[in-house]
DNA sequence: GATGATGGTGTTATGAGATAACATCACGGC
DNA sequence: GCCGTGATGTTATCTCATAACACCATCATC
């Protein structure tokens, strides 16, 4: 994920370590929630975890395999809507991505601070009640979930 | 729009005169910033603010021709970037629907509150300077635009 | 008033994102 | 064992969006 803006990308993608260790508490929590880590899930939130930035769906699908072969469509937006039903992870609407909650919380609603230059994505706890629950308020909406995405420069593609 | 919810949606489409008003103020501002309103623009917008919701683009092109004739969808969706562009109109990423602009501003972040129920859209001003200016601050971004959309139910359809 | 640069439109074709529908399979409760 | 529930595999299709190229309108310049 980048784009033309001239300058070098020096990508920090999580370690296995890192890796395995979001991967197990999050089986552990599926399990405390009676719910299972089935196979397919279980690949697309590593393959998630592992790239550590937003993916499209049919980046996942291409990498499903172990062995190269892609997956069928219903399998990763499946497993993407289950891992997303969950808090696992998230759909950026405004880049169609998908990516690893990186939150701790199981319920939650996220912000995402997203760089047009190389694609880094930070996760932030969204601002529930802030502005924007007010004006939903004074318009008598009762919020149910937001989407919230803002898009610039992160601190290394930033010119100068 | 509407998802069903068993009761009733009272719709308040905007009038014929309003509709031409906003057409006017679009055509000068226009203007005044030396673009053209041409025609497959003009019917764009006119064809947004008839809905007064947010349109699907395919909806937008199976409506183009006064006769009844589809537009091709490349017609559209440059119409609709150049009004996305001139702050005319706003595409709504959670949904992939576009709305025409209900901000007099001419440069402007818009937030949305979108009734799931029954597919009413507010168009509110966006918080940039709220709790999401200051993760983004504290982050190191420099943000050049935002997507803001808080999905729920509108007064009308909002459960007892 | 020809010339050329710029930007808009028309058209064909295709790429990218997502889901419907249905058969089959795995698991847990009884 | 039997059945209900939920997950998966598979095929096909639908929706959303853009690439590429030819043609045309406008305007500044000479």
């Amino acid at each position: 994920m980048s784009e033309a803006c001239g300058h070098h990308h020096s990508e920090q993608p999580p370690g296995a370590a890192d890796v395995a260790i979001a991967i197990q508490a999050a089986d552990r929590r599926l399990t405390a929630e009676g719910e299972r880590m089935t196979p397919p899930r279980l690949r697309v939130l590593e393959l998630l975890l592992t790239a550590g930035e937003p993916v499209k769906a049919y980046d996942l699908i291409a990498r499903f395999g172990e062995d190269g072969q892609p997956a069928k469509p219903p399998t990763v937006y499946r497993a993407l809507e289950f891992l997303e039903r969950k808090g696992l992870a998230h759909r950026i609407a405004s880049i169609s991505a998908y990516v690893a909650c990186t939150s701790g919380a199981a319920d939650h609603a996220a912000a995402f601070l997203i760089c047009d230059c190389c694609g880094a994505t930070s996760e932030v706890s969204a601002p529930v009640a802030g502005d924007l629950g007010r004006a939903a308020e004074a318009a008598g909406y009762v919020i149910a979930r937001t989407t919230i995405e803002a898009h610039g420069r992160c601190p290394a593609c930033r010119p100068a």
